[in-house]
DNA sequence: TCTATACATCAATATAAATTGATATGAGGA
DNA sequence: TCCTCATATCAATTTATATTGATGTATAGA
């Protein structure tokens, strides 16, 4: 029906508009990079990236309250990895764009 | 070859860089969901969207440096479209984040 | 050639986001 | 309990980005 089609394209935007700005950012793709190589703590990040820890651990929460990754604590560390579902959702929202748009284009007025 | 490889990840990383910085912001997603309806001339967006033209226009030249939409001039109307190249670059750079991410962790030290 | 329309651009300002350096929290080990 | 290490958080500042209102440019029609 579509209200309800309506309704969940709505919600795969709000979503894809979260989890873009979370990745507009040079250093929060360089953290998704780096855990694209698998699970890694904070300490590994940091002296991968070679950047302040604040300014790491900042990042970091971005990405986690967008959903992009998930922490794990095991001691005193946390580790980070990538969540895949949340790349799912922004690749189905990145289709459904392609999908829809092969319209014909309307001339104006 | 890995050198190739990793050269190729680079420039696929440099891509989506611009890309996702592009896709941003809020407005500027409403103009590329507006266009996944199908090319559009500048006064619709405008009258679509209800925003101050000046606005429209600067959010569309952000785009269209990204490479994610096109324009097309006739007569006074400048018409812009979705731009699919980019849209499939995207989903690429997404699908080799996701298949590289399935290593092992690493414990910490 | 004059006027209106569609769109782009610009300078000034406002808003939002990132960086910095310091401090806080909480886990383990001595 | 005290100390150290790993990480998070915070306030102040800096930097980047968006908005506003005005002006510029090109096209088309009268």
């Amino acid at each position: 029906m579509a209200t309800a089609i309506k309704s969940e394209v709505v919600l795969e935007n709000a979503m894809a508009r979260k989890l873009l700005k979370a990745l507009s950012d040079p250093l929060r793709l360089q953290i998704i990079e780096s855990l694209s190589g698998g699970e890694r703590c904070v300490c590994d990040l940091i002296n991968e990236i070679g950047l302040a820890q604040s300014k790491i651990s900042f990042h970091l929460k971005v990405l986690k309250d967008a959903g992009l990754i998930a922490d794990r604590q095991t001691g005193r560390w946390v580790y980070y990895q990538l969540n895949i579902d949340s790349l799912n959702s922004l690749q189905d929202w990145i289709e459904l764009l392609k999908e829809s748009s092969q319209q014909p284009s309307q001339a104006c007025k």
